[in-house]
DNA sequence: GCAATACATAAGCGAAGACTTATTTGATTC
DNA sequence: GAATCAAATAAGTCTTCGCTTATGTATTGC
């Protein structure tokens, strides 16, 4: 885990697309796969390089594989994020509007 | 502009590293590539797709461009994460201080 | 134990991407 | 306007990456 495994895994728009699918609530990976024109090889490796990342994780059960959005990667990029809030006053209206949305 | 541009943009470490100089204060080209092993063309083509995800903006001064952090590609990706924000409900709290105090 | 199911891993292929050298464009200075 | 310097673009090479097919590993139920 580091900020290079999350970027580069975030790199690729099929595992944001992944992650976001994840992020409504937790599947197992061929849950993932429906509706997704994916292989399961391809959904497998993809998982594994979002499991690396630390943006997923696993907990096995029976024989499915449950996935889910691990907060850790998440935070990680907050972090970085945070490191150019210096740069974030010029776009105060548009975080505003970002906080407004998330109250409600 | 779109999240794809700025992950992908994100995506490769020596990018990262030109952006995180620039998040220290704006520089020109030339000038970026001091302590940085990497040719001329390489850092054009580097600061051509950061700029292509508005997350650095040039002036050009004369016969340099000078180069320096676009908050919009910032913001950006605090709406992204912002999307996730169940996963990182103290951040959320640390976001909205930071707007408190940038109020007065 | 054996068949079936869920997922992971291996190996190889083709496309995309990060570099290179060479050249071009734009701006300054003499 | 010729020389010089900063930066961008062009074209080609080599590596990385996301996919494929094939096979391996767990787990379940008969």
């Amino acid at each position: 885990m580091s900020d290079d495994d999350i970027f580069r895994a975030l790199g690729d728009p099929t595992r944001r697309a992944i992650f976001e699918k994840l992020a409504a609530g937790a599947l197992n990976a061929s849950a993932l796969r429906e509706g997704m024109a994916i292989s399961q090889p391809a959904m497998s490796q993809h998982l594994a390089v979002l499991r690396n990342a630390s943006l997923v994780r696993e907990r096995r059960q029976g024989r499915y594989v449950n996935y889910e959005v691990d907060p850790d990667g998440l935070a990680r990029i907050a972090g970085w994020l945070s490191r150019y809030r210096a740069y974030w006053p010029a776009r105060i209206e548009a975080l505003r509007d970002l906080l407004k949305d998330m109250d409600q």
